[in-house]
DNA sequence: TTTCTCACA
DNA sequence: TGTGAGTA
């Protein structure tokens, strides 16, 4: 199934979404079975609306940079409830992820100069025996 | 084609 | 955080 009625624009089955960004249809259902989209049935197929598409839009947004599902369900499940909420819960994680990406990069320049002082000492070595 | 579940990495 | 395989 492609078109679960090709007169909605509005559906999509679980196919479509999965070409459509380039995700296996196992991905989708794992995402289901996290609680972070639930699609309509029509026994047991799954029917897809806009509203599915965008959330997963913005899973598949959360997981590139670099949150785990877990924090893009909190996220989620925010959605219609509170948004002041979901503001304030975003913004905290970002700042986590943003002081761990800092972090991160503080111990990759730490490891380059490190590696970059053994290379330069290696060669001193190297240019006294060849000298 | 789609579903679900279990094993596995 | 997913995938593969077997199944109905």
């Amino acid at each position: 199934m492609t078109r679960p009625d090709a007169e909605n624009q509005d559906l999509f089955s679980i196919a479509d979404l999965a070409s459509e960004f380039g995700i296996s249809t196992r991905a989708i259902r794992f995402y289901e079975s996290k609680g972070l989209l639930s699609p309509e049935r029509v026994g047991a197929t799954r029917i897809f609306r806009k509203r599915d598409r965008a959330r997963l839009i913005l899973i598949l947004r959360g997981k590139r940079l670099g949150f785990t599902l877990r924090d893009i369900s909190d996220y989620l499940s925010l959605y219609d409830a509170d948004r002041a909420q979901q503001v304030n819960l975003l913004a905290g994680k970002v700042d986590e992820r943003l002081a761990l990406l800092e972090r991160q990069r503080n111990d990759l320049e730490t490891t380059i100069n490190e590696l970059r002082d053994i290379k330069q000492l290696a060669e001193q070595r190297l240019t006294k025996k060849a000298g």
